[in-house]
DNA sequence: GCCCGGGACGAAAATATCTTTCATTCCGTG
DNA sequence: CACGGAATGAAAGATATTTTCGTCCCGGGC
């Protein structure tokens, strides 16, 4: 009785979203989190060993995971494939990447008996891992498209506290130098009472690594109440954050532990993500950018050199 | 130059022709002649463009080349694959690297109407650069001394100004996690105030690209006369700042331009040495360091909500 | 010219694989 | 400790792939 509607896609509610051809593992880091205990060890494995899966029916992904088919079909969903077929599809072509390129690196993670050699090494290796993934993951058309309400905008706020905060002010401090009214809030009552002067042709961006953050969810739904265009930068793209998003700028999520918190590797991510948003408006304001840039250079000549030899 | 080891997959014990990877194309003009005319149809249409190909089912394909689904299954197996499905699954492989292989214009300079794709791409492959560069070049002995000196301080002030500034808070945040006293300084008045204050046994730190920013300079050399120990992170090992400095930590220098201002890569090579101090003092005062993170971790806690999806 | 064998070819049945549904189980919560 | 809701897997349902089998075409022999 069923009656045969095309609900292939858009399952999901990502209609316009391309599956990930070598993007996956960053794609399965920065998903896992969100995924139930059954979907991890199928998302897991499938990371693991992209060639072995990709040799696997889904049932056999099923037995080799201890779940069932179920499980591995809504995980390949989750990953943004209409199904398992497509995502083993994209595995193979992974797999075969791989083979071509170089090969996998040191994995281990930072022990407190470390020599400092190692900790300089592991930890360039993973901000070069979750740059590499972010870059991958990167969804250019959501990225143009806060470029683009940027580029236009009145002005612009930008939301974020704790680590995040820093990459807040980051992008302000970039945008003001080519003369974007940007301003960064990590204030939330400020942020809010600031959020609520927004209107449509402005622009809020906030910034959160986990996308849980009230403090900047709050400034960013009014924002986005009060008609601005507002963009979300988080390693979680299905966090309560992206409610109020009407772009979602989704960074990598490296493995995180002990010694390694979070505010390592996602701001890693997330100032990538702001350069290429700085650089985007650059590119589209260029006539405008380019005398400002250098206006603020120079204006910062005369605090250089200005050191005088010892006492 | 990477020597790669050539995977063969031998678990089944299948003493026949293993699947051909990438030599594809080769192989459908060697069996060409052999092929009937149908089943040639069918291996032009996967030589031509393995990646629409991949995307049909063996009925799609079958109507697109006007043949039937058994003609495409022996054109499969005639190509040494089991059947159409492995067949498929080599296609993917195939365009997938085929897609990968197109990618090495990525060496240019960022230029004025590059697409978003490419920024991207060049930003993330320079940040990268930076990375393993900074953390080739680091001095671990230098690193070691600074970490010793920390990790023993009685109180740290860290200079910085500007986007340096955004460093030094970052740093600043880190240390003040794991319990020690660390101070950020960007106003450069009450850098030097509180300079002033510093003795033995305390640690000053300025962050200065150029190392030539006297507004860090002046406080480094106040917390160095006053016998603190004092560190400086900066992309020129020979610059003014390290006159006060008893320990140098270098970071990379990668090419800058217009649209790529110096702000960018070296603020990525000054937050991996900010990352390896904070990881070498919390290896080395871990006893202490891994209670306070988790203590801080779980203040932070009650402000995030619980995140679930769930349209 | 007509008949016949051999093989290419495709329609459809048979099978394998993937997807959906739904009842059960598990888990956190009040 | 019962309750509600999500997570999970078994099995039904839908597709895709493979196999089977008969038709048709071609070339040569009678």
């Amino acid at each position: 009785m069923t009656n045969d509607v095309k609900e292939i896609f858009g399952s999901a509610g990502a209609p316009p979203a391309p599956p990930a051809p070598a993007a996956l593992a960053a794609k399965v880091r920065t998903l896992a989190p969100s995924m139930t205990r059954s979907m991890q060890r199928v998302a897991e494995a499938v990371a693991d060993d992209p060639a072995g899966c990709a040799a696997l029916t889904v049932t056999g992904l099923a037995e080799l995971t201890g779940t069932s088919e179920a499980t591995v079909v809504r995980t390949a969903r989750l990953l943004g494939y209409p199904g398992y077929r497509d995502l083993r599809l994209a595995l193979a072509g992974l797999a075969a990447q791989q083979q071509s390129g170089r090969a996998p690196a040191i994995t281990t993670d930072i022990a407190v008996d470390d020599p400092i050699a190692d900790v300089v090494a592991k930890l360039a290796y993973d901000e070069q891992q979750t740059l590499a993934d972010t870059a991958a993951g990167l969804d250019t058309v959501q990225l143009a498209a806060a470029v683009t309400a940027l580029a236009g905008a009145r002005r612009t706020d930008v939301y974020g506290v704790g680590a995040s905060g820093l990459v807040a002010q980051d992008l302000t401090q970039k945008l003001l130098r080519i003369g974007l009214m940007a301003h960064a809030h990590s204030d939330p009552h400020l942020a809010v009472t600031n959020a609520v002067q927004l209107r449509s042709g402005d622009v809020a961006i906030a910034v959160t690594h986990s996308g849980t953050t009230g403090d900047v969810i709050e400034p960013l739904r009014v924002a986005f109440e009060r008609g601005a265009t507002t963009v979300a930068v988080t390693g979680r793209p299905d966090s309560p954050v992206t409610q109020y998003a009407d772009h979602v700028l989704t960074t990598s999520t490296a493995r995180e532990s002990e010694l390694r918190p979070a505010a390592m590797s996602s701001r890693t991510g997330q100032l990538l993500v702001v350069d290429c948003l700085f650089v985007g408006v650059a590119q589209r304001t260029y006539d405008a950018a380019a005398p400002a840039l250098s206006a603020s250079y120079e204006a910062l000549a005369h605090r250089h050199r200005a050191t005088r030899k010892g006492p």
